[in-house]
DNA sequence: TTGTAAGCGTTATCAC
DNA sequence: GTGATAACGCTTACAA
């Protein structure tokens, strides 16, 4: 045994082969070697189990195979979902996922890109809150739904097409009077297109529209207020509503069904994200349904391109629409 | 510059500041040092914006400050709470998650595990569902909910006390013949503790009851067919149901309900796991609650326990009852 | 084609 | 207390 552990390196392997140090490395990088060579060291490396140090290997090739994926938490199902399919991503390409949380703390966020700095990682993954979040241009960066600077490409849902999305099928549904409602972060950030979207359309159609933006609220008390204020006689003044996310649509949703209005008869609602319910895996409301799947797909390619000039700025993907109970159905 | 990439090593350091690198890596380690050198090191490295490379400190140390935690994936909210809670217990002690998703494959996760052994984890947390399972004994280990064997230690919640519980608290509504039933995978597990402790507790107190247990089935039809088979005239059999997941308890409550029985009225559920709906932050449904936070807590301080002799077999955490508008209120 | 040896950025063991 | 120097396990010229 040529250490205290027991865990077999190269030396060991070539020992066991009968051949070199190098040719034990071009065997494991699948470098050709001739077959006889090659045949003795994959035995000599099942025999002693041998597994390759990647931290060895990482020192000397700075290449780690690793991606640091940022977020505020995995409460949120938007987050554990990216999470999920961004783990998958990387897997797919041999790579591993470090996994690091920040509730949603500016700071956290800046500790953690400054400490994959000392962990090496190939790469960083982000959605983050910081507005004034200091990347260091030497490791490859993607963000999410954040648009930070002209280096960092940001990878989202198509925002604004989402928005004008819910704006037309609230009005090809026959609502006639529409409200946006926003809840979130005052961070500006992608997300908020899905607003400009959806007034762009209202403004183009002629269609009445008041937009409610409440930021960093805690809790939807002023929503609350709002429609209260806005209902007389059991009618909701508004007959179509778009929520910037499924969880505000059900808030909602639930207010007005408590205040004695129908949904989805006097008024609907759309959403934005897609969300599923755990139990019966249907869709919570009807919604903006972000594909979240190419997104972790778009991110980790971009992240992982060999060539980093000529990067897109920002990569928006199509979201589709989704009926879940908030709409009248077409039929 | 001393090389073509501008990321400066302790060579650097020890240059700026004119100490060797010997010093260099003291101060970095928090060995006593002179004072003078101490701030010479320091100020070096603030200004050279030096950061320790870890890969090369784990090359080194054996040491790689990284646990690798497995797990089937981050759609269920448990495991995405479980997930949430583990990195977060892990970034206290300055450790960081590898994640590894396996998708319920028994390939996968051994996979994961021989993976592991290249990236030099320093441990692995793993809730799996291959019943071979090899695990390398070098590497520390702790699984969740699933009992390996005596070397590798297991951290759950008290499924057989919280099988006891949900029973009890059926009883003490009232109840006079109850149900368990149970979905899920057919590999052993704590998890069957659940059924165990519940039957205890029907026998103990004579109470009647009946189990249904159906393994591996993808769908809810069968269950569905009992509670058909159990009606009559609109009055279920049972009048106390335990469920071993909250999951299963919802969908038993729909299925109740439009089979026009009332709950909690004339029948009420207890789920298990106390997950909370991601719109109103409240309980799904009565349920016995298990203590994630502490779990995850507990199975990231076994494993990086310096003395790892003598470590507990399996450590089950205590549940408590939460009441989800299933149960009657006790006023 | 195969072997040799230098070096990646640290830590740790020595003399000094 | 401080400074050389030899590993750690691997890759990669370069020599054979």
């Amino acid at each position: 045994m040529s250490k205290s552990q027991n865990v077999p390196t190269m030396k060991d392997v070539a020992r066991e082969a009968g051949v070199s140090l190098g040719t034990v490395s071009k065997v494991m990088n699948g470098i050709t070697v001739g077959e006889s060579y090659r045949k003795r060291v994959t035995d000599a490396a099942e025999k002693l189990g041998y597994q390759i140090n990647s931290y060895a290997r990482g020192l000397k090739t700075n290449k780690t195979y690793s991606v640091a994926v940022i977020l505020p938490d995995l409460e949120h199902p938007f987050f554990a979902r990216l999470a999920d399919e961004l783990t998958r991503a990387l897997m797919k390409r041999d790579y591993r996922t470090i996994l690091m949380l920040t509730s949603y703390d500016p700071e956290a966020e800046q500790e953690c890109i400054t400490m994959v700095r000392q962990n090496k990682a190939d790469g960083i993954i982000a959605l983050t809150y910081n507005p004034d979040l200091e990347i260091d241009p030497s490791i490859p960066f993607v963000t999410i739904d954040r648009h930070c600077n002209a280096e960092v490409p940001c990878v989202s849902s198509d925002n604004f097409g989402g928005g004008r999305m819910a704006a037309e099928k609230l009005l090809s549904l026959g609502c006639k009077k529409l409200l946006f409602m926003r809840i979130g972060s005052s961070v500006s950030s992608e997300v908020d297109k899905r607003a400009a979207g959806f007034e762009s359309i209202c403004r183009m159609r002629n269609a009445e529209f008041e937009s409610v933006i409440l930021d960093d609220s805690e809790t939807e008390q002023p929503f609350y207020r709002f429609i209260d204020e806005h209902i007389a006689q059991g009618k909701f003044e508004f007959d179509g509503i778009f929520c910037n996310t499924d969880k505000l649509a059900c808030l909602i949703w639930n207010k007005l069904i408590q205040s004695g209005v129908r949904v989805p008869e006097d008024v609907q609602i759309i959403g934005y994200d897609g969300t599923l319910c755990h139990i019966t895996g249907k869709p919570l409301c009807s919604s903006i349904v972000q594909p979240i799947d190419r997104m972790a797909e778009a991110a980790v390619s971009i992240l992982l391109k060999n060539n980093r000039s000529n990067l897109p700025v920002l990569m928006a993907l199509p979201v589709h629409y989704t009926e879940g109970g908030t709409t009248k159905e077409v039929t």
